[in-house]
DNA sequence: CTGGGGAGGGGGCCC
DNA sequence: CGGGCCCCCTCCCCA
């Protein structure tokens, strides 16, 4: 398949609840080994506060108990879009203590190393604080921030354009319309009725029929209707091609070659 | 099976 | 914003 810079992958948009953890206090380590985790759904708001009375909750990514008696939640922080964009972040919510040691200030900087390197583009996590990369205020709570970024800094969110013809989005409207040609297909030849989405597609599509090849190879003098093919011919004079096989180094004029190469099994990986 | 030509499609860039 | 062009790519077919 072609390779498609302006499609949009999909993501998750789901409305959070923002007022389930905004009256919590919280505190945040960071590990990295998170993406094997099962995920749990988060109780409801009443079940957040703790047993002992009081409202404070340890928020923490790392899943390991803390004590026999403390029930951990998961809270997937990718309902919250805002916070931390199309990132899948899992947080778990220690509900009977005070969760893990907190940090030294040693493990304090690598968890912002670790921090910085998981979610680069929309919030910085401190312990015990979010902070909006936008606007620098702090925050207390994932809520909180989450809140503050839908009313003052996504006030415009990313505008998604659909094509009504497929499913494919694109982040502008001129590459929803040039998308849109491809459906449509109003350059139509004159000779075979023939309709393509571009004008110079149709222009190369004539060539075939008038036998016009302004493409000529230097080394062999062979001339091609198409600069596209002309590069692909050029590859044949090349010792060394473009496309190498991992297994034997054997290296291949058109990336199809090489795949072909591959699933013939020919050099079969570890 | 492999190499290569022909035809066509997609997004990006520039004017 | 649209057109033209570029680059990269795929698919089909044939020798």
């Amino acid at each position: 398949m072609p390779r498609s810079f302006l499609v949009k992958t999909h993501s998750s948009h789901r409305i959070p609840n923002y007022g389930q953890l905004e009256t919590q206090r919280e505190t945040i380590s960071v590990s990295p080994m998170i993406n094997s985790l099962r995920p749990r759904p988060l109780l409801p708001q009443e079940s957040l506060h703790t047993s002992k009375g009081h409202s404070a909750l340890t928020v923490c990514t790392d899943p390991l108990p803390c004590s026999s008696e403390c029930p951990l939640n998961l809270l997937l922080l990718s309902d919250y879009p805002h916070v931390l964009g199309a990132v899948t972040i899992l947080i778990w919510i220690h509900m009977e203590c005070s969760g893990p040691q907190i940090p030294n200030s040693s493990e304090e900087s690598q968890v912002q190393e670790q921090a910085s390197l998981s979610y680069p583009h929309k919030a910085k996590l401190q312990v015990g604080c979010f902070e909006c990369l936008d606007c620098h205020r702090p925050y207390h709570t994932v809520a909180g921030l989450a809140r503050h970024r839908q009313l003052h800094c996504d006030l415009q969110p990313r505008r998604c354009f659909s094509c009504k013809h497929c499913d494919k989005e694109y982040a502008s409207l001129g590459a929803l319309k040039m998308h849109l040609r491809t459906h449509t297909l109003p350059c139509v030849c004159v000779l075979c009725g023939k309709a393509f989405s571009r004008p110079w597609l149709l222009q190369g599509h004539i060539r075939t029929h008038t036998g016009e090849k302004p493409y000529t190879c230097s080394h062999c003098s062979r001339a091609f209707a198409d600069r596209s093919n002309l590069r692909a011919h050029l590859q044949t004079h090349s010792d060394v091609k473009r496309y190498q096989c991992k297994g034997c180094a054997k290296t291949f004029s058109r990336m199809s070659l090489l795949a072909r190469h591959e699933e013939s099994g020919c050099c079969p990986g570890p």
